[in-house]
DNA sequence: ATCTACAAGATGGTATACCATTTAGGAACT
DNA sequence: AGTTCCTAAATGGTATACCATCTTGTAGAT
């Protein structure tokens, strides 16, 4: 039974990375503990365990008494991003190929219905958080824990340059028919191929983003 | 100026780890911030950072109301860790190839020369540590910070693996071995070649691993 | 004998106060 | 005017107490 109330630890952690992508804390901002506890009425504790968990993820880097600063994904960063996914999405897509189920190709398939209605609806946050969980399930299916747990560290990195550099900005659909190819793939059960249709599609997302960036204020 | 009194937060991570490392502390044993804080002599609130830091790096799995529990590196995790660490350490040594300078070299060289010292000593501990370093050196010299975070992740995991299973037990000629080969592939500047034997070099230290797993018990 | 319910202990989460270190700005001196 | 030193404020780290939740064992009922 879920109660309402979350733990304030995660619920802090939830509002600052929600914030950091809306752009309402800007990349290079301090977030002060005790600045944040007296804003949001909860005490340090609770913020100091958020900070910590988002300096775990990247998101922000710590400098002794000079508080934590929100990181800046600049081109060359989010270049060094895309490639160690490439990588290792593409490594995910293969061993699904070889071990896939129906019950994970239903699953995998449920994502990209789902985004296909949000991206109709110009839903744009919400398509891009099924985006996400549509990668990160690859990562999982995969059954390599640590492939899930890299590519949860990639994904909300990536989320933080698609939302506060590109403005949501994406190429949905045809995201989505790549999302549709790589699926495919994985049917056909044939690693080396269904790796490099993985492979592809991160190229394209690296390209599109990096045009963005370099159009874009960054 | 550094002082001699670390943070007492780093000192607990650092006690705390080396204790798993040692046996002192076994897999699936649980770490409860009461008992430790008592124990050490400080309160709980390093204590719980300390434990965030290890559950962050994977070392334990924090269950509610049943404490962290210290991980289980079971041969099937094993093959996945070096699996992924295939793929990081492969680009990590292609980008080195194409970008090396001569300090760059001369660090790589310098753990090598310590490694072998070590090795000779028998000082089957610090070999170890000498060794991650030279990895990590590979993954921060390499330019892409996710890399180096990735293999500090992946690192810490294989010395866990190293020490609370293998028992050290290396092949610590062979490895030095390999890694010689690693730095003169970076020196001829061809990134295909580099990334083949740094990967050949992984798959050495997996099947080595994975052999020790079999017999020893786990 | 088994099941239920409840209470006590264990564990984690949060609030608060205090201490240590660092930074930064200004006063005093040259 | 520039430099040095010192102090106050900012920031982080730690200790402690309290509260909420969960687990577990046991007493009581059936």
């Amino acid at each position: 039974m879920k109660l309402i109330s979350e733990v304030k630890k995660n619920a802090v952690y939830d509002y600052l990375y929600s914030a950091i992508r809306k752009g309402e804390i800007k990349a290079g901002d301090t977030l002060t503990e005790r600045d944040l506890a007296e804003r949001l009425g909860v005490s340090r504790t609770p913020i100091r365990e958020a900070i910590r968990k988002l300096e775990e993820q990247g998101v922000v880097i710590h400098e002794p008494h000079k508080g934590a600063k929100v990181i800046t994904l600049s081109a060359e960063k989010a270049a060094e991003l895309y490639e160690v996914r490439e990588l290792l999405e593409g490594l995910a897509v293969r061993k699904l190929a070889q071990i896939h189920t129906a019950e994970m190709m239903e699953e995998l398939t449920g994502y990209i219905e789902r985004a296909e209605k949000k991206a109709l609806a110009k839903e744009i946050e919400k398509l891009s958080d099924i985006n996400s969980a549509f990668h990160l399930a690859l990562a999982r299916l995969s059954g390599n824990i640590y492939l899930e747990v890299i590519m949860n560290m990639l994904q909300t990195q990536i989320n933080l340059l698609m939302t506060t550099s590109l403005s949501y900005s994406g190429r949905p659909l045809e995201n989505i028919e790549e999302h549709k190819k790589i699926l495919e793939a994985i049917k056909l059960g044939d690693g080396d191929f269904a790796e490099s249709v993985a492979k592809y599609h991160v190229r394209q997302a690296k390209i599109h983003a990096m045009k963005k960036i370099a159009e874009g204020g960054m």
